[in-house]
DNA sequence: CGTGATTTGTACGTATGTATC
DNA sequence: CGATACATACGTACAAATCAC
């Protein structure tokens, strides 16, 4: 591991066993280079990496003041919503797939994105179920191009384990949109709601470090369950508004 | 202006302009620094900068691939919804002021901050309206510690204005949840909508550089017009989800 | 298939600027 | 005003990934 990862580790240990108080300061930049033996160049990468994980506010002249990381804990930058919460905080969630298909791609995303509308793509839908309740409902698309086959297995847990460990995808960027859609009959059906209930539905394109694109995701979440933490800091220069 | 965000922006325009076209590279960091005049660290600094804001992705032993701008272009990283875009896209939405008062802080923020339950809070209330429709209706909590007051003008065009060209204030972070809640009476008729018909709602807390809390929003969007996008990227070490 | 050239990533050191206290 | 702390900038060296030959 490199060095201002460690570093980076180490510090995250100390704020979250209470070693560093928040509210209080760091040792300045000078002094923990000092400590830790490496240059200030080091130190100011790892303070970095804290400060994009909110456990620190750097404030120049006067030093890295220690956040409370509880505050921030669940909205981790750009994380999704109730899945992931479920998945950080470890509560089973049980998987059912219900469709997993080869398809031609569908006109929207040729529309949108860089493939031919005569490429194959793996169409997937699963539920996610929670205490013996269906809270989302995931439809994805993936290139099959990328991704030869989904393993059933695989599918019933998590697929980004099985693209990064198994098939070695570096997987980079996402973008995402969410927005309230009324349920069609299939989706109000596996979430046992009203047809033309609102849901809420994210929209994710995903695409590799090379920036090719492999994965459209949908996922319906019940209206009342639906939650998404962000956080988020002022940018540098510009007219970036919360 | 400093060096890095000078040769930010000229790369940028380049970019937008089509200078650089989407899916070729930029020239290697070394050319850079030459081409600028400046050290590759500095090079370094401003393709950060280009590649937090969705402009390129960096790989190592490769190089610098310059993204599809147009396509990011609306969901730049961390924001919000349908207000900021009618703000972006400079379409005029009529802000009125239906609330401008002072009171004690309410209890819910006491609870989740420190602040002392008979600090003073302004409470304001206002509808964003877009083509003869209100589309939103903005609640904010502000410390009157910090903000002593909000002249009627101001807060008919952006607070945020106010705070930092006028006020000096220094915004540093906020956090962020979004969810979908019954409106109530009061909002549903500022909304033009049915008592208990669901809106989304995002609360935000905002924070200065020296970490003081001092605002708390809560956004009540229609329905229908309700949309949040997001770029997210995939974090250097860590189980990040997207 | 390897080997060398290229490109980005990490690390260190130094000097200077700027904000804070 | 001086001391301290973070920010910028330059330069060097080497590591690691990629690519072309």
């Amino acid at each position: 591991m490199k060095k201002f990862e460690k570093i980076y580790l180490d510090i995250e240990q100390k704020i979250q066993q209470g070693q560093y108080q928040k509210d209080t300061y760091l040792p300045s930049e000078h002094q923990l280079a000092e400590q830790y033996q490496v240059s200030r160049e080091t130190i100011r990468k790892a303070l970095r990496l804290l400060e994009d994980h909110a456990y620190i506010q750097k404030k120049q002249g006067s030093g890295s003041i220690i956040l409370d990381y509880r505050r921030f804990s669940l909205p981790i930058s750009g994380l999704t919503s109730y899945k992931e919460l479920q998945d950080q905080q470890n509560i089973s969630a049980k998987t059912t797939v219900l469709v997993n298909e080869l398809v031609l791609c569908p006109q929207f995303l040729a529309d949108q994105e860089d493939v031919s509308d005569h490429e194959k793509f793996i169409h997937l839908i699963r539920t996610r179920e929670v205490q013996g309740e269906v809270l989302i409902v995931d439809e994805d698309y993936l290139r099959q191009q990328i991704i030869p086959e989904i393993p059933k297995d695989r599918a019933e847990i998590s697929i980004y384990q099985y693209f990064e460990e198994d098939l070695n995808l570096e997987i980079a960027y996402a973008s995402k949109e969410i927005m309230a859609k009324r349920a069609d009959e299939f989706i109000s059906q596996a979430l046992g709601i009203q047809e033309n209930d609102y849901v809420m539905a994210v929209r994710s394109n995903v695409y590799l470090e090379d920036t090719t694109f492999f994965q459209h995701t949908i996922s319906y979440h019940k209206l009342e369950k639906f939650r998404f933490y962000d956080f988020a800091r002022r940018k540098q220069i510009f007219n970036d508004k919360f």
